[in-house]
DNA sequence: CTTTACAAACCAAGCGCTTGCTTGGTAGCT
DNA sequence: AGCTACCAAGCAAGCGCTTGGTTTGTAAAG
């Protein structure tokens, strides 16, 4: 009975499928008002089963972002690999976080942005260096072009920008509307070395 | 012993330092990490007190974002009034919900966007009226500028835009580094208008 | 083929604790 | 006298997690 779609890059084993779920309800409820009861029904088992595959509820959570941090990080580094130029690198970057942030990886990474701080500080500790490699990615190419003189601001700035650019359009875009994931990207690349 | 510094437009009375504490705890641990228990500490009470001044615990949420709003509603309306050309009110704009979030509203701004789940459906319709004046104010000068040829995209996904890098400077935005908010809000002017 | 062995996956029940909130009463100011 | 602001105590419900046992799938031993 569950039918919670997968995530992109999480598998289809009973752990596979309890990440699935709780992704899907920790974006839904958030993570404080997701019960393990709640994850197990979605799964169809008993609430005390989950602890036969994860000791702690922040485990499940835990999990969750580290999967979608390191298929993504996979993703972008295949994106700067598919661009010949840096600009064309910064457009593939844009055009991936945007398909990990509304489309395959969506529930994922939305709650990885907004439920960050239920992980322990240890936990956060362990995700923060993932989502660094993450971030260097994106700062090499954004470097590359402002040293070639494609746009002045700094960096690491223009790099917190697209963040929060990318990172709020969960809440606004809408697959099924006429304007693209490719299109969006165009304009947010835009915004960084200007238009034609 | 509370001394949660106050936040703008929130009175003294024992209801205001009620709700700047909270405002405080919710940003710091998220509403539902935060016990009445630990709101009532922070300005010295006993939990069950705090119930002769709320109903409940969601209506303490609520009434933070309500006064955050009509508060910040009241400043965009001046930023605009106060500028002469599209141009200078877009700028005044930018620093006015910059300054909001994280300036002297920081971490009721913060609560908003993070916690709105948190509150009922209703009270989400309550408080998305009063979001939805706010909103206006931006889409009303975003479109004299769009229609001056000011910039191509849609007003309404630029406004989302905005929204986005705006909305995401408390994760990293540090009052006492060099950038001053100021030069920020000249930054993401210059991401709609282009630079000069 | 059947039997035996064993681990992974799961169930049924419930424990101990925290939570939001209630209740009935009191202190102090006007 | 009456109002606002508060206290002290505690209740009912819900929470994460534990425990001890049962089912199920798999594969080697007889």
């Amino acid at each position: 009975m569950p039918d919670t779609h997968a995530i992109h890059g999480i598998d289809n084993s009973p752990r596979g499928r309890l990440l699935s779920a709780a992704a899907h309800l920790f974006r839904d409820k958030g993570f404080d008002r997701t019960t393990v009861r709640d994850i197990a029904a979605a799964v169809g088992i008993q609430s005390g089963s989950i602890f036969h595959h994860f000791k702690s509820k922040e485990d499940i959570l835990f999990a969750v972002m580290e999967e979608v941090i390191r298929f993504n990080t996979e993703r972008l580094r295949q994106a700067v690999a598919d661009g010949q130029t840096p600009l064309e690198q910064l457009r593939n970057l844009v055009r991936a976080e945007l398909t990990a942030t509304v489309g395959d990886t969506r529930e994922a990474m939305v709650v990885m942005v907004g439920e960050w701080r239920c992980l322990s500080e240890p936990k956060q500790k362990e995700a923060l260096a993932l989502r660094e490699i993450y971030e260097q990615i994106w700062l090499d190419v954004l470097g590359r072009l402002h040293r070639a003189g494609a746009f002045h601001a700094d960096p690491f700035i223009m790099r917190r920008l697209l963040t929060g650019m990318i990172g709020w359009t969960p809440n606004w875009f809408s697959t099924n509307r006429r304007l693209s994931v490719e299109d969006l990207a165009d304009l947010i690349v835009d915004r960084v070395v200007g238009e034609a």
